[in-house]
Formats: structure tokens, sequence, C-alpha cells
DNA sequence: TTAGATGCAAACATTTTGCCGCGAT
DNA sequence: ATCGCGGCAAAATGTTTGCATCTAA
């Protein structure tokens, strides 16, 4: 199954590529699978909540192979994404519980997402 | 300038259309006005800082015409994105400080969006 | 007269789909 | 034999761009 490939290649990044970026690093190790594959995959794993496909205003999808690390910091200069460590999952209960409370939704999970200049782009 | 045509049209919405939601509703007062006008404003408008630019998984960009409330309910079923009121600047501040401290990066903003499944919808 | 804005259509990029073949159960 | 997966190419989608035109300063 080429699913796990795709698995373990996103989980091999330490950032957070795009389908594209990872077919690119694919195919060096197993030149024969396919875009469509990757994208397939990709979509699959992201339903079950192996990984988490992160939404980039004005840029393409990019996919997390740590599903435990749920804040990023988006860099609007080089549009690099980061993982950042603020808070618990304490914090992000208190805030679904907050939610349900006011509008009675049914929260799954939150995402907080900050936007700014990286280090590099200072 | 149809700039203020736009921007109007988006203000009187209580959801938050897709680009060409918009020009779907625009077009029904100023049938002239073509799609690709739209996204140049669209995007003018966003990168100015006068509405909201907001990016959702699987689904095409969508707009807010209000910049006040950063904080949305996005549900996972139908799609539809509700304006959700939690905390307040002071507690951005404190999570974009925490972010500043810890990584070094110039942190402009921070965004909380929660996933789930809408009144409607249960 | 120049600079910017617009409409139209074509171009573009990303993602999805159809179809066929393959391999495992 | 069947069923789902994968590769390829084509299609579909959403968005941007080139170009000619028009308007306003």
């Amino acid at each position: 199954v080429q699913k796990q490939i795709i698995l373990d290649t996103l989980k091999s990044f330490s950032t957070h590529p795009s389908a594209d970026e990872l077919h690119s690093e694919i195919i060096k190790s197993h030149p024969s699978i396919s875009k469509a594959t990757v994208y397939r995959n990709m979509r699959h794993l992201a339903e079950k909540g192996a990984i988490i496909q992160i939404a980039v205003a004005n840029d393409v999808a990019r996919y997390d192979g740590c599903v435990d690390c749920h804040q990023h910091f988006i860099c609007e200069k080089c549009g690099g994404i980061f993982d950042v460590h603020i808070g618990g999952d304490d914090d992000s209960e208190k805030l679904n519980d907050a939610v349900r409370n006011k509008y009675g939704y049914q929260v799954d999970k939150c995402i907080t997402s900050f936007t700014g200049t990286c280090l590099d782009c200072i």
C-alpha cells in the first residue's frame, strides 16, 4: 500500500508540505507513485484524522503529519508554516465549551493560527 | 468605483460568501460587473485589511466584511460559517505575546476557528 | 495624457475524476 | 472472480492575467 509510504514521507518532514511538494519528495524514492495517488491518499488520511490539512489564505493546502500539535504560525512573507505550542488541551477544551454553551453547536475542535513574520524574514 | 459596491454588498451579507456567491448577488443590482473585477477587488480589499479572507479546508475562499469579529465556527456538514464571539482582544493579545516570547516571531494576529456541526445539521 | 480600473476571454494552477489494468483476497 | 487500489491523462474547478477600452484627474 502506497498510503503508508505517503504517511511515512509526510512524517519525515519537519515542515508542512503541499501535496505537490510531498509528491516531489516521494518520487525520489518511489518514482512511479503518481500525483493522483498522493492527492487521493492525502484526502483519505485527512478524513480519517491521521493527518491534518492546513488551509492557508492565498495558498495551496498544506499537510501536517503530527496530529497532536494543533497550532501553527504562518509567515506572510515567505509562506512558511511553523509549529507552535502554546497553552494545552485544557485551554482548547475551555474554548470549545464556551462555544458549546453560548451557541449550542456541536464543537469537535478548535484551531488557533498565528500570522506575522518569521525569524528569517525579519 | 465598483470597489464600494462590492464592499457594500459583502457587508450586507450575514453569511460569509465566496467570491462567486458575492458576484451572483452583485449582478442582481449591477449586471455588468464581471467576476474578474470581484476577484480583483476582493484581493485588494483583503490586502488592505478592509475585509477578511477565510481559508477553509476543502472549500473555496470565503470573505467576511466584518473585520472585528475574528472567530468563526465552521460546520463540517453543510460548510456554513458562523460568527463566534468568545473571549476578547485581551485573550488574543495574551496568546500573541506568548508566541512572541517563546519563539521571537513578529506576530500580527491570531485567528481561532472552531469546527463541528451547526444547529441545523445536528 | 497618463494612470488606474473594468470587462471579456483566455490562461493558469490545483485538485478531482474516469478509465483501464493489476494484485490480493 | 471480485474488489479496491494505483497510474495516467483528461476534466473540473477556482482564480489570475493579458489586452483593449474607458474614465477621471
